[in-house]
DNA sequence: ATGGTCAAACAGGCGT
DNA sequence: ACGCCTGTTTGACCAT
């Protein structure tokens, strides 16, 4: 089945011709439409044609025509040999009538949709499809222009986002280089110390003692920091528990290294994942990890800064729920 | 001639 | 049953 109806009943639709070759609506509509309702396009019969003949007559040819004779002939034609009506336009003027109409009210009860057609020479189901096509196209635009919309707001806010992580990195780099002099200095001084009070031997063992965290350090040995190698990595940034910027009031110093905010830190991540990916993560609430200081270490591993795993090698399931 | 775009018309699903 | 919405088909029109 084709499924297509012979649109116009054949009758009014018949009379229009080929081609739609016409002035612009707006020099049509201050011609020929009047936007008063009591206004229609009456002829000698109270349906209304317009003519959408194109080519190079339309200049002289009537906006509107009325349905005489006209009216029979191609129905006639079409009913005997099931030809298919070409699919006509609307004429400008049509359209420009609808178009107010639609401004106006943008549904159609069936009594003005009746009107409409009559006063268009259309067939009301024609007048019902332009307004569902008209509805369909205005939503399409709506939605464009909202998307529009948003896509300026989140273009600011993600301008506004980069240049805070500009800053932040800013501010890390500068963190970092403080945390580097304090270190320096309190080796200084700690060396000074303590060849002033102990025996040359013990000053010896003393210079053997890394600046980082080793397997030689006794497991209860009082001071554990991680010196960063890579400044620029901020996953091991645990600072001696005597350190100044050590300011993390609600973890024991001892064996805090591993602290989960540390770790769990999504700095390094944040520069190699997609752009979008660090917006959205942005905006979920910073995770809750259990404090690991609730287990129990009686003996805390010398490297237990890191658990005894490079960050990188730590198990997944740590920063799962 | 061909491909793209727009609009008229249709089909099916859904809400009232 | 009716109208609306959404997606699709189809034809007119235009640019190349």
């Amino acid at each position: 089945m084709d499924g297509r109806k012979l649109y116009g009943g054949g009758s009014n639709m018949a009379v229009l011709l080929r081609k739609e070759t016409l002035p612009s609506p707006s020099e049509l509509l201050e011609s020929f439409w009047i936007p008063d309702s009591s206004t229609t396009f009456h002829g000698s019969k109270s349906v209304v044609n317009f003519e959408g003949v194109g080519g190079d007559d339309t200049k002289d040819r009537p906006f509107f025509q009325t349905l005489h004779e006209e009216e029979n002939g191609d129905e006639d034609f079409e009913g005997c040999f099931h030809r298919p009506e070409k699919k006509r336009r609307l004429t400008a003027g049509q359209v420009q009538f609808l178009e107010r109409n639609f401004e106006v009210e943008n549904k159609l009860e069936p009594e003005r949709k009746n009107q409409l057609a009559k006063e268009l020479g259309l067939q009301p189901r024609q007048v019902a499809i332009w307004f569902q096509n008209r509805r369909a196209r205005f939503k399409t635009k709506q939605l464009e222009k909202d998307y529009d919309s948003l896509k300026a707001s989140y273009d600011s806010l993600k301008a506004d986002y980069d240049c805070i992580l500009k800053e932040k990195e800013k501010l890390k780099t500068e963190l970092l280089l403080l945390t580097d002099k304090a270190l320096i200095g309190e080796k200084e001084g700690e060396k000074t110390k303590a060849l002033e009070n102990i025996s040359p031997s013990h000053a010896e063992s003393q210079k053997a003692i890394p600046n980082r965290v080793s397997e030689h350090v006794p497991p209860n040995a009082p001071i554990l920091f991680c010196k960063q190698e890579d400044a620029s990595s901020a996953k091991s940034d645990v600072f001696d528990s005597d350190s100044p910027l050590y300011t993390d009031g609600n973890h024991s110093s001892l064996l805090e290294p591993a602290d989960s905010s540390q770790i769990f830190e999504p700095d390094q991540s944040e520069f190699s994942q997609d752009e979008e990916d660090n917006l959205s993560k942005s905006l979920i609430p910073p995770l809750c990890f259990p404090k690991l200081e609730d287990c129990s270490y009686p003996d805390p591993p010398a490297n237990a800064c890191n658990l005894g795993l490079p960050a990188e090698e730590q198990p997944f399931w740590f920063w799962s729920y």
